[in-house]
DNA sequence: ATTGTTCCTTACGTGAACGTCAGCTTAGCA
DNA sequence: TGCTAAGCTGACGTTCACGTAAGGAACAAT
């Protein structure tokens, strides 16, 4: 295939990116409530992802990703549905934005105060601290709408461009077909 | 400047990267019709372009832009407003959608076979040729297009995941508020 | 207990997209 | 004609974002 076709098909996204893990994942729930907080490791979330384990350690590497505070030196990193979210996040900004993944670290500190701001949402009855956690929350995604604005105004005035183009092609192999 | 700084930046542009030629374009125009055709040479292009001319002469390297056919080797090249022009597409496309230069090689096949296009649109009278002509650059733009709307899509997508994160924050904040 | 698969850390390799330095030539001007 | 700023051609260095390989540990199933 060819680099604008590839180009072009990125578009669609959901694709199968390598076969790592062959058998599929357990199909039948073994334990109860499996599917609420299933523990994942790393393979699973990188094939979930359509990413790789080395890119998923590298991403903890470079501080994007927590890779279990708990987690024993030497032992399997093991995630929850969250870290996945978050690994999709991380793509789907990277792709869409074009961003460095230390811009990125910077952008998701939004994200990485949300887990943080979740939990003491839920652990505090202090008002004021809620109405300050949130505050940040609100911060922090306006900062990415700012930037996800920015960034459709650009690309609606490409689109523009390319359009007014196009229009002029057609009109002149109308006067030609004329 | 942070990182996140320079990212909800870059949306803005239009801005003095280095100071390459001190004295500014000679603001007096002492030949006749000169800001039709003016002859450039690299570093006036890299600073109309934001770039540098290291990134001009790499991007002739790879064939991005052709450089000067008649040039002499070892002597200077010499652009026209033709190549700024594309230069600045060329840093618009990779900006905007993360291309990366051999994508966007392809991808610019339309703005090189436009150029040809258009000589030869003028050189001949054949309709015929014309019409064949017309429909390559139709083709090309649409390639272009396709592109530039499914990014737009996508990221109007994450615009609206967003903002519905946003409204949920506000709704939590005025129910903490009442 | 053994075995096969997945994972661990460490470390070196890689391609893209330039930056940078050296040594020399060209172009504009005084 | 001489000077200086800008350009030229190698050629090596650099950062980012991973890939890859080696040698060993951890888990699941038998």
């Amino acid at each position: 295939m060819t680099a604008i076709g590839e180009a072009l098909q990125q578009a669609g996204g959901a694709d199968t990116p390598h076969a790592d893990t062959p058998h599929a994942d357990t199909p039948h729930a073994d334990t109860p409530h499996a599917d609420a907080e299933r523990v994942m490791r790393i393979g699973e979330v990188a094939a979930l992802t359509g990413t790789t384990p080395r890119t998923i350690r590298y991403y903890e590497e470079i501080g994007l990703l927590s890779g279990g505070d708990t987690r024993v030196l030497g032992k399997h990193r093991c995630y929850s549905q969250a870290e996945v979210d978050r690994v999709h996040e991380i793509v789907r900004l990277k792709e869409l934005l074009g961003l460095s993944l230390e811009q990125l670290s910077q952008l998701l500190e939004a994200e990485t105060a949300r887990a943080e701001i979740r939990r003491e949402l839920h652990a505090t009855d202090d008002p004021g601290r809620q109405r300050e956690l949130l505050l940040q929350s609100e911060g922090h995604i306006a900062n990415q709408l700012t930037l996800v604005r920015g960034r459709l105004a650009e690309l609606a005035k490409l689109e523009a461009d390319l359009s007014e183009r196009a229009r002029r092609v057609r009109l002149r192999l109308e006067e030609l077909g004329a």
